[in-house]
DNA sequence: CAAAGCATGTAATCGGTTACATGATTGT
DNA sequence: ACAATCATGTAACCGATTACATGCTTTG
């Protein structure tokens, strides 16, 4: 499923200017799909060349002239096709948690500030589903992906909370082992090949 | 962060070959960070063309021969420089959630389907992570990875377990009102254009 | 007065996925 | 017998991010 179909299915609610899509899922999935200018604008231009939106040009004073799409019944076919027909992918890709990962190379100061801003990120995401919540009219696929999003972001920002100063502390212990002296870690040769995997 | 730097990091744990580093971070982060052999096995002659890993050819009998890489120590530095510079990213691109979205447009059947499936799909994640806390010896930052995923997979999915059957009824309620007949529901004009977002 | 919001678009680049190609061995 | 594991690589394609380009209005 590409940003084609859900610029379809995001124009099944309502007619939408470009801007206006962004706007609209990125207070609704903002934390589960992004997606820039970058990739929208080229998307309704295809979507208009293959019949499946019409777009009207709305000249606007005080505000630049827009551009108002509106989804076909050409376009519904294929959005149906694609709902149908995708399989329900899920791919996270999180450097902070490959950071995390390599937390025994980092000096503590580093490893706090990156628990410390995944935490304020989370928190803006949580900030931002309850905002939505309130200003849309509520429905039940919206509740449900508001509430996952919530109960996603929670529970790891939760635990993020439980065990800061536990990592901190135990990372601390583990590298005091390592580098009694007051060599830098990163001047030690690299370690003979391990089986220990 | 690009794959180059996460296969110098995993090199930090012992020399590997190109399929044993992915193995390795299929069992550590699978459910956080995606890389096939695809753009491993390029990422590896990169690195070794730059100097920041060695590669020594191994033949062995009864196997294909491997080439078995090890991080030199201008590869630690450049290790180094990205982990200390790298922002803590977490992207997330669910077709599922744009799926669930759209829960009012889709067949009841089939929204059952994508709610098991990704159900199924959260198990197994589950019991990659339990079993590679077992076999892995124990490290904080491993521990801590481990439990971060364990917490975001956990949650969601006990959300879609509690709310699996409320959902799929009140989506059954929404489309028995808006299609009281018999005619399929894209069969309907567009909207008129609404401010109701 | 500066920043944020409204509004659209293009071009270059970068990086990842997929498909293709090969082939022996071990476990079910 | 068939699937999975071990093991490496290339090439084409696709899609996304980024930077660039423009410019008025509203809000703080």
């Amino acid at each position: 499923m590409d940003i084609r179909c859900i610029c379809l299915g995001v124009l099944t609610l309502g007619d939408k200017t470009g801007y206006e899509i962004k706007k609209h899922f990125e207070r609704a999935f903002k934390h589960f799909f992004v997606a820039g200018f970058g990739s929208i604008y080229p998307a309704l231009s295809e979507l208009t060349g293959d019949g499946l939106v019409t777009c009207t040009d709305v000249a606007q004073d005080k505000r630049p002239h827009k551009k108002v799409y509106r989804i076909t019944p050409k376009g519904r076919e294929r959005l149906m096709d694609a709902l149908l027909n995708t399989p329900p992918r899920h791919k996270v890709r999180s450097e902070f948690v490959v950071l995390l990962y390599f937390a025994h190379l980092l000096p503590p100061e580093r490893l706090a500030e990156l628990l410390d801003e995944r935490a304020r990120d989370i928190e803006e995401s949580l900030r931002t589903i309850d905002h939505f919540e309130q200003q849309a009219h509520p429905s039940p696929s919206r509740e449900m992906v508001a509430g996952l999003g919530r109960a996603a972001l929670k529970a790891q920002l939760d635990f993020i909370g439980e065990r800061r100063d536990w990592l901190l502390s135990e990372i601390g212990d583990y590298q005091r082992i390592r580098t009694p002296s007051r060599l830098p870690a990163q001047d030690k040769q690299p370690e003979a090949p391990s089986r220990a995997d």
